[in-house]
DNA sequence: AGCCTAACCTGAACGCCGTTCAACTGACCA
DNA sequence: TGGTCAGTTGAACGGCGTTCAGGTTAGGCT
């Protein structure tokens, strides 16, 4: 057999959503597809490469159609922040896995630039468009991040934590909207 | 020569703050120490615990007097986030460190008490507290982990990205604020 | 049908890594 | 003087990402 770009970023997602991102191993990869670890090279330059590329499948497969065109710039956020959330919880380290990424510069460019346009749309001026849709990104990465690893911590058993002490993700959110919002009715009020 | 616990933590921080966490490794660490590898596992049990020890150690050498004691609620809070993110920009990668060691539940409690302990004397109920330090910690986590992270990119030569895209850290941070006011006034009028 | 080219793969090697373990050293105290 | 124990040794195990020169095969062109 002889594969495609896109069969080894499919056998590599699959492996990261459920083995997890210790699991997707050139050698292991290479192993899956009945290959030399070596193959892989052919069709990915190099391991940071290929997890740039399962960053955007994570992202990719989590994908939705927006309903909430002209509404309420609130109500678009949510569904873009819902979307993001949602597609990294789909894949075990998918929050480990994407966050990186994205902090390397590597890609993952789509939710930034959306929430963005809409806070731009929304009234506010670059600067701040760029703040709050940085804001929101931070948030959402972290506790993301914080929840599938506590989850494996404990299932792995290597930590006494409760998962119950873990924080709603939506007040969280509502947090920062209600801070932007404070920032857009007064951009909107100028 | 024979060394002590915090002889090798020390040698370990100076390692990740001079040559970033890459250059962290048990082989490196005993040669620094003109030591075998082995030798290190005789003051931590494994790597995990020891880069632990990493983290409490860059927050304890951030460590500052408070000042505003019994000020508005705010200065406080400022001053906890203020004191966070500049013990981990003292360091390299140390956002890095720090935010992976609190995910995993293995130490780095302190400014998230601290922050928790804040927000409830200002007026908010327990869990809205959480909430409210978990999201303070998400950004400041996430801001400062992805300008590290970018400035290490950069340098390295690995991408083409610009370091003045990256926002303001403290116009986010008063967002997050902003958000938080709201629901500490409701408190307060209740 | 035959060939050529490009895509795909092999297999061995290199230099790292974290971790384990039985045995040794040396300072300190009774 | 003798024993205890913190600290260390040195070799080994299995795994990792990556490189490279050379082999193989599929598909389009003549």
């Amino acid at each position: 057999m002889r594969y495609h770009r896109d069969d080894v970023l499919a056998h590599a997602h699959q492996l990261v959503a459920t083995y997890g991102l210790g699991a997707l191993t050139m050698r292991r990869l290479g192993a899956e597809l009945g290959v030399q670890p070596s193959a892989i090279y052919h069709h990915f330059a190099n391991k940071q490469t290929l997890l740039a590329a399962v960053a955007e499948e994570i992202l990719r497969r989590g994908q939705r159609p927006r309903t909430a065109d002209d509404a309420d710039w609130t109500g678009r956020v949510h569904e873009v922040c819902a979307e993001l959330r949602d597609a990294m919880l789909a894949c075990t380290d998918g929050a480990d896995v994407v966050a990186t990424v994205w902090a390397f510069g590597m890609g993952v460019q789509g939710p930034p630039l959306e929430l963005e346009a809409i806070l731009r749309a929304a009234g506010l001026d670059d600067d701040l468009a760029l703040v709050g849709s940085r804001t929101l990104l931070h948030y959402i990465f972290g506790h993301a991040f914080e929840e599938q690893t506590a989850i494996q911590a404990i299932s792995a058993g290597a930590v006494e934590r409760e998962l119950d002490s873990l924080p709603d993700f939506w007040t969280g959110l509502e947090v920062v909207v209600d801070g932007l919002r404070s920032r857009v009715e007064a951009a909107v009020r100028a």
